[in-house]
DNA sequence: GCCGTTTTCGGCCCGACTGTTTTCAGTCG
């Protein structure tokens, strides 16, 4: 059973103590809850961990989770689960993946209707609904049946909580919203937060805060966003529009003496706001989006500046990529945080493809090696690092691909000549299956190094995986591991491979992990950052362009570093050219 | 059911909005 199934079925039974007493159940509610969510972003499988005893190891799980994770793993179900389960159809946990249905809302309406098979609920309840058999019911009405018909068309047509979109794509709808509140009279400030704020991978809806001192015409002034399907709900302090693309746009209005609360509050995550809110509690503080309210004398506390309210209750400012409540709360208590590496920090970067005619076993960038070195300077680079995909070798002898290989160099160190700018000759090279490089040793010898990756042969052992990549790694030239685990956002999970020891062997032997900016990799994900920044692994930040507009792709390879907690020191790209030369001759 | 630089027992965040209600339940972030 892989983490993402059993995260859900921890969720179907949060959901069923909702269903069956959620008074009575609220505390077993928030562990399943946590656990979760806990779960869902390890980066061992739970498997792995139960081989190794170290369940109790993962956050959340404490020693009765564990054990029902352990029946779940031998005997593939739990008691206790089932009963917990027992009398809710599994229909509920169907419907509830709709927007604006909840445990209760599904347990009602698949119960009552008597919805057994969980393939086809949703079209029975949309029959139901459409046959007027539901605004009749206990807590139903006429308005409330409308609302099934259009969320369950809008499910349908993937509109609403349903695959979460990549970080530049979130980015540049934010931008559009922001760019239209700009023009309004009525709006001081604007910012977009939540998780786009954190610069997570992945982000579900677009959060956007305003400072006004007209709350009311801000927001009507915003439901009336040209890029608007609907709006969903609609306050005096918040709104929710869902666009014609089909993403949901939230907004938060407060007065500008307040902004610095209401930042904070709707950055998150929800577990650091929580953690938060449960520290100021012990001082008799409550933390909102209003400000800091004193539960003694009631006296309500303003915030204008974010990092004030952090120095309000006892802490440092915690920089927003950080905050998940994974240790950056304790931390920012003793004004220990890390000082993280930011944008301006990288001098250049290794991993570009040019379009020189390589004759590649993969796909070949589009822009000319000057250009590639002209939108390096642009960036205020000192050097850069060509890697295009090794010359195929099945299409080519040994002499065929040395001479392609030199020709490029030429070209390169012509380039490098006219525009007086520092390159590196490399070459993203296959680790073929049985960990061999995809180049001969004649080819190899005249490369200042090589970025080294997986591209075939995807599913294998773990170990054998980890032995194929260690083996790649182990020639000389081999210096740069890049995207790591291969996998691709919303698309596929990537392989397995035993981060402990590939760490191990990446530390005793000067060998450097990549994080790769491209916008659906985003790999190493955020947790192994962490784990190599723990483990003294050297890093780089790639982008993996294929064209010269892909560089400025960066900044997201820079966001990851950020939330694994990644500083300067961690980062070979923060070096100069000299030190990357010397780093490059090591063995 | 989990967790611990005020606790191995006694805590466990805070608020918004909608629809069906006449004071609240459900959902969401």
């Amino acid at each position: 059973m892989k983490n993402k199934e059993i995260s859900k079925l921890l969720r179907e039974i949060v959901a069923s103590y909702i269903i069956k007493n959620e008074a009575k159940y609220r505390f077993q509610i928030i562990a399943y809850q946590n656990a979760a969510d806990s779960i869902e972003g390890l980066n061992t499988q739970i498997k792995d961990l139960y081989a190794e005893g170290n369940l109790d190891k993962i956050p959340g799980v404490g020693e009765t989770i564990k054990k029902r994770l352990e029946e779940l793993l031998k005997t593939g179900q739990v008691k206790h689960f089932n009963e917990v389960k027992k009398g809710i159809p599994d229909s509920t946990f169907i419907l509830m993946e709709i927007p604006g249905f909840g445990p209760k809302k599904s347990y009602k309406l698949a119960a009552h209707f008597n919805l057994k098979n969980p393939e086809k609920a949703i079209d029975e309840l949309l029959k139901f609904a459409k046959n007027n058999k539901i605004a009749g019911l206990e807590g139903f009405g006429e308005k409330s049946q409308a609302d099934i018909i259009r969320s369950v068309d809008e499910y349908k047509k993937s509109m609403g909580k349903t695959t979460k979109m990549l970080l530049p794509y979130a980015h540049d709808i934010a931008s559009d919203v922001l760019a239209y509140l700009k023009k309004s009279k009525y709006v001081e400030k604007s910012e977009a937060l939540g998780s786009l704020r954190r610069m997570k991978p992945l982000v579900g809806d677009i959060d956007i805060a305003v400072a006004s001192k007209w709350p009311n015409e801000t927001i009507d002034y915003f439901t009336k966003y040209p890029g608007k399907e609907r709006v969903i709900e609609k306050g005096p302090a918040t709104s929710s529009l869902l666009t014609t693309a089909g993403n949901q746009i939230d907004l938060m209005v407060q007065p500008p003496d307040s902004f610095g609360a209401l930042l904070q509050h709707f950055t998150g995550s929800k577990n650091h706001n929580i953690h938060l809110r449960e520290i100021a509690l012990k001082k008799n503080l409550s933390l909102s989006e209003r400000g800091i309210k004193n539960s003694k004398t009631k006296k309500l506390y303003k915030f204008e500046d974010e990092k004030k309210f952090y120095e309000a209750i006892g802490l440092t400012f915690i920089p927003p990529e950080i905050r998940e409540d994974t240790g950056e709360i304790e931390l920012a208590q003793k004004n220990k945080l890390p000082k993280l590496i930011e944008l301006k920090d990288i001098k250049g970067e290794f991993h570009i493809h040019s379009g020189f005619p390589i004759e590649p076993s993969h796909d070949l960038g589009i822009n000319s090696i000057e250009e590639m070195i002209f939108q390096a300077k642009e960036l205020g680079y000192e050097y850069i690092g060509f890697s295009e995909h090794n010359p195929s070798i099945s299409k080519h002898k040994e002499n065929q691909l040395i001479d392609l290989i030199k020709r490029r160099n030429d070209e390169i160190d012509k380039a490098s000549q006219k525009f007086n700018f520092q390159t590196f000759k490399m070459m993203e090279t296959d680790i073929l299956p049985d960990g061999s490089l995809a180049l001969p040793e004649k080819a190899l010898e005249i490369l200042d190094a090589s970025v080294v990756s997986i591209h075939s042969v995807f599913k294998m052992d773990k170990n054998q995986m980890t032995d194929r990549i260690i083996k790649g790694l182990t020639h000389p030239k081999a210096k740069i591991l890049a995207h790591p685990t291969g996998r691709l956002l919303n698309e596929r999970a990537g392989y397995e491979v035993d981060f402990d020891i590939l760490f191990d062997f990446c530390k005793k032997n000067n060998k450097i992990l990549e994080i790769n900016s491209y916008p659906n990799r985003l790999d190493l994900g955020d947790n192994l950052i962490r784990k190599a920044v723990e483990m003294m692994v050297k890093l780089v930040i790639n982008t993996d362009s294929h064209a010269s507009y892909q560089m400025n792709n960066m900044i997201y390879g820079v966001s990851q570093a950020r939330r694994g907690w990644a500083s300067k020191d961690d980062i070979l790209n923060s070096l100069s050219y000299n030190e990357i030369k010397k780093e490059f001759k090591k063995n």
